[in-house]
DNA sequence: CTGTATCCGCCTTGATACTG
DNA sequence: CAGTATCAAGGCGGATACAG
């Protein structure tokens, strides 16, 4: 396996980022969210700084579309990309694997616990 | 979308984690890795305390097996259990997916760095 | 509303030394 | 060989203020 810094690890640190997983499982619905709507819905957990600094980086990478409505009050929406979709889809997966899993994983940390 | 600390998301951060990404990509050939292979293997880009700290991570959430020699001097081996093969392979599939789409993502970067 | 800028605490990380 | 213990440093992330 290629483990320097390469892009492909660059990429992959981007997407398994901690922000970066919830975002993209956030927009994987297929529609557009506001800024304000995407911190909503997260719960607040995350904070404007970091919220952006993430949407940056996808965008940057061309997984996430920023559309900016010229208005006032301004007015901004957040959507994935193709590329973006297929990205979000594997993490999907990985995500819906370890709800199907998460109780055997609680069974053992249990049992590491215990002992 | 559930986001507040639950279960699943620990699970997530510890798979998706910095090192963990690596470790499970590493063992997922299905053979076990003495610690010092997996560190050379991980070309030295992980230090010794925190290839041990994921390991340890890994294996209280029953994704890695950590078989212990007793001899001297000490002999042990990490493998994959079947749970986490089951997570190994969500994470390789993500991981050979930005592979084959790194060329459009880095082309993003640029044209966005141009801007 | 959607950010940017700044400051700052603290946690993660890394380096080093040491042990069984 | 396979760790643990300790300490220092840097960066991540949060809070706040403010701008367009």
């Amino acid at each position: 396996m290629q483990v320097t810094m390469c892009p492909e690890r660059a990429i992959m640190e981007h997407v398994t980022s901690k922000w970066g997983v919830l975002v993209l499982q956030v927009l994987h619905d297929g529609s557009s969210w506001r800024f304000s709507d995407l911190r909503r819905e997260l719960q607040s957990v995350v904070s404007e700084k970091m919220l952006t600094q993430t949407l940056r980086t996808l965008e940057r990478d061309g997984f996430v579309h920023r559309e900016v409505y010229p208005v006032i009050p301004p007015h901004v929406e957040y959507s994935l990309t193709p590329l973006g979709k297929g990205a979000a889809h594997h993490l999907v997966a990985l995500a819906s694997w370890i709800g199907e899993h998460s109780a055997e994983v609680t069974e053992s940390q249990e049992r590491y616990d215990m002992s």
